[in-house]
DNA sequence: CGTAGTTTGTGCGTTGGCGTACATACGGCG
DNA sequence: CGCCGTATGTACGCCAACGCACAAACTACG
């Protein structure tokens, strides 16, 4: 097999001007991620970012007591480890697959200076982390706001987006972790969907079967991020990025 | 009266190395934020940013059926507006004045310009969207976890640390629309509160009396945002700024 | 093929916050 | 002073989600 995986399978390199990936290019190390580990630690130094291809990692918050929430999903159309451009070295969540793959990752200090540069590689990163924080308030109102089978629905296809398959191996334990929410709530609301064949559930397979009517059960909250993580990739976005 | 107010109220401004400083100050423009402003709407250009002095800004969401919830706060420790250089444009948010009072406002353009230098402004704006960036996941946490007398504690708390005074005004009906729960909700804690002798509360003034046993009552996301807060002005960050 | 471990299903009672409706208080203004 | 609008207090039923306890189904492995 040749080349069945390249950096372009990630949006954000893709997106790139040639030179600037060509000069990142030698660089990129494909790494495997699989199910459960975890990138980086609440407040730890971050060695690498990670730009996955066909792989979702979760940042997570795990509060004192142990109950846990995501804050944010991140697939190919993103990167993992902004905190390190931004500065501020560490951050409070957890980085952890959800769903194995692969990704490319990067030396931090590698891209740090490449971030430094200011050219399209920093306004590509930048618009990224905009994108990413709207992702994060949004899942702060939707949590405070939307039904458990909302919140499911949302997660289903936020997870789908950035996957090419519409099958996920997850058990409901760990969505539960996810939402922040009891297992017992997702196996009632998942066993829900089921019945109203949207999905088909399997110790730890979920496969979507009418992603249409998923999405007319789904909160707005779904639209606002997938819209602006589109956005993100428009051709207006990529004049910008390559103008600069 | 001369210079009661400068623009090194502002603890961002503040920080910056005297060349930056000295080369904004005469954009700088002092302008009063009146309680209920909006300065800028969902999804519009922002023609302006904002560095309040002794006002609070908060960063509110409101849903398709006027549902609301605050998503991040703002007071001098901070800037209003970044998405004008995070390259988005736009926001999702509203950002409407909590506490009257005054800010320097600047010219969109104008600081789009400087932060591309890429120097010392860049990197305090960028940690202090970090910052920001804490503050929202831990709202999402909050929200999903905690209790109605531990988020208006929460933020309670984080209010006052970003005002010179013990007091604020802001009616009851405006807090429930903040922490996105009813308003009644809002009474019945803010009178066990009163009850208890941490606070009093006379239509629309809120006096903190036992700040040590608010602090008791919260739950850790005030400290974790509180310390990140911080640690941005920590003299560490500093010399981090002044060394780029 | 049987057993141990994991995953999912179900059934309680409990409760925090919601929606609604209305009652009181305060405060400014004619 | 009396009135009205705004702010706050209280009460009641309701329901989604919780915590807990346990049953059932599947899977892997010795």
């Amino acid at each position: 097999m040749i080349a069945l995986h390249s950096p372009k399978q990630n949006r954000l390199l893709d997106a790139l001007p040639v030179t600037d990936y060509d000069r990142m290019l030698p660089h990129l190390e494909w790494v495997p991620l699989e199910l459960g580990l975890s990138l980086y630690e609440s407040g730890t130094q971050q060695e690498f970012v990670y730009f996955p291809t066909a792989s979702i990692v979760s940042l997570l918050y795990v509060m004192q007591d142990g109950a846990s929430a995501e804050i944010a999903v991140v697939g190919n159309e993103g990167m993992v480890g902004i905190a390190l451009f931004m500065g501020g070295e560490t951050t409070q969540s957890r980085a952890v697959v959800q769903s194995a793959g692969h990704a490319y990752r990067l030396e931090g200090d590698f891209l740090k200076n490449e971030f430094e540069r200011g050219g399209p590689l920093q306004h590509l990163l930048l618009r990224y982390t905009q994108a990413l924080i709207t992702q994060m308030a949004q899942t702060a109102v939707c949590n405070r706001h939307h039904s458990v089978e909302q919140q499911l629905c949302r997660w289903l296809l936020l997870s789908l987006d950035r996957l090419p398959a519409n099958e996920l191996t997850m058990t409901q334990q760990l969505i539960a972790n996810m939402l922040g929410v009891r297992r017992e709530g997702v196996t009632e609301v998942a066993g829900r969907l089921q019945m109203a064949g949207l999905i088909l559930y399997n110790r730890g397979k979920i496969t979507v079967l009418d992603r249409p009517r998923l999405e007319a059960r789904v909160c707005e909250c779904y639209a606002v991020v997938k819209r602006e993580s589109d956005r993100l990739f428009s051709r207006k976005a990529a004049i910008a990025v390559h103008d600069s």
